[in-house]
DNA sequence: ACGAATTAGACCAACTAAGTCCTATTCGGT
DNA sequence: ACCGAATAGGACTTAGTTGGTCTAATTCGT
């Protein structure tokens, strides 16, 4: 009952690139520093956004990563869902004829109305407006100054911070 | 992303025991039965309902589960914890100091949000009130029946049906 | 006191999540 | 056109969780 590491990071750096100029491509060493996630993590990460479409690659030299989407046209569901697939709280809610006891079950509805729950807080929150809310008081930007600064020499070996 | 097949089991069974005369003790195979449980595998979920609190079991001949708290006092929420602990959607809203990011990661306070929605829908279906709507018209009642009827030999040895 | 009925809990296999590392591709400079 | 550095792509590894089974301990009725 917990969204997966990758859905987490997934977020991150979708806000991060929707908080950047369209068209603007960033490599993944950098999104891997801004996002704190574990850089070759990143890639099997990308890699999915970029099957969804959502995102676009570029390889070699001066290559990086780039929204293909504008921004406010991606909600959070959308990136979750293109990490994990369709969210089902429970077994019983996938299409067709899953549960038997569907029909009748009392719990059955709850399951349903909790994973609706979800899906419409989650499905109503665009990158854009995320993004829009990171970006004004010195926030990413900030983070990222006060990093290339403080852990100049360190280079995250270690555990990265949970969360 | 989804419930475990613990907790769903679990609700099921809390279920059932409080649509019962309150008192009423009931053997393991027999919730497996009516909650379509494997048998064995209730056994530990069982364990945990009685480690909460909420579930008092009876040992030897003539023994059984029986609910130890009104039915009233418990929710879908007290169940789902009482299975899996404490709902984190993710790992960022463990409390205490776990994401350093918490404080300005616009991310953070939609998972929030989306947590919060749930703890609210199952913290507020009682099993009291479930088990109402599932008794009245033919429903685990006839249910019951119908299986004690028509499912006679068959004996549920072969894989349960999922959700 | 004995034995059947029943729960308690250790045990195991399979799957998934998380993370690492190596390989193939692409671009830019020469 | 070619070389080498930079980059994405994807196979592989490990650790933990889930779902399920089996045996041991306990209790009650006779």
């Amino acid at each position: 009952m917990q969204i997966t590491r990758a859905s987490d990071y997934a977020v991150r750096v979708v806000i991060h690139l929707a908080g950047l100029p369209v068209g603007s491509t960033v490599r993944r060493s950098e999104l891997a520093r801004v996002g704190d996630v574990p850089e070759h993590f990143l890639s099997k990460v990308l890699q999915r956004l970029v099957h969804s479409g959502m995102v676009r690659s570029q390889r070699g030299a001066g290559g990086g990563f780039s929204l293909a989407v504008p921004a406010a046209k991606i909600s959070m569901l959308d990136v979750v869902q293109a990490i994990e697939g369709p969210i089902r709280m429970n077994q019983c809610l996938i299409e067709g004829p899953s549960c038997e006891r569907k029909a009748w079950c009392p719990a059955h509805q709850v399951w349903a109305e909790t994973q609706d729950a979800v899906l419409k807080i989650l499905g109503a929150a665009s990158m854009e407006q995320l993004a829009a809310q990171a970006t004004p008081g010195s926030t990413f930007a900030y983070r990222n100054h006060e990093k290339a600064i403080t852990i100049s020499g360190v280079s995250g070996t270690g555990r990265r911070t949970p969360g």
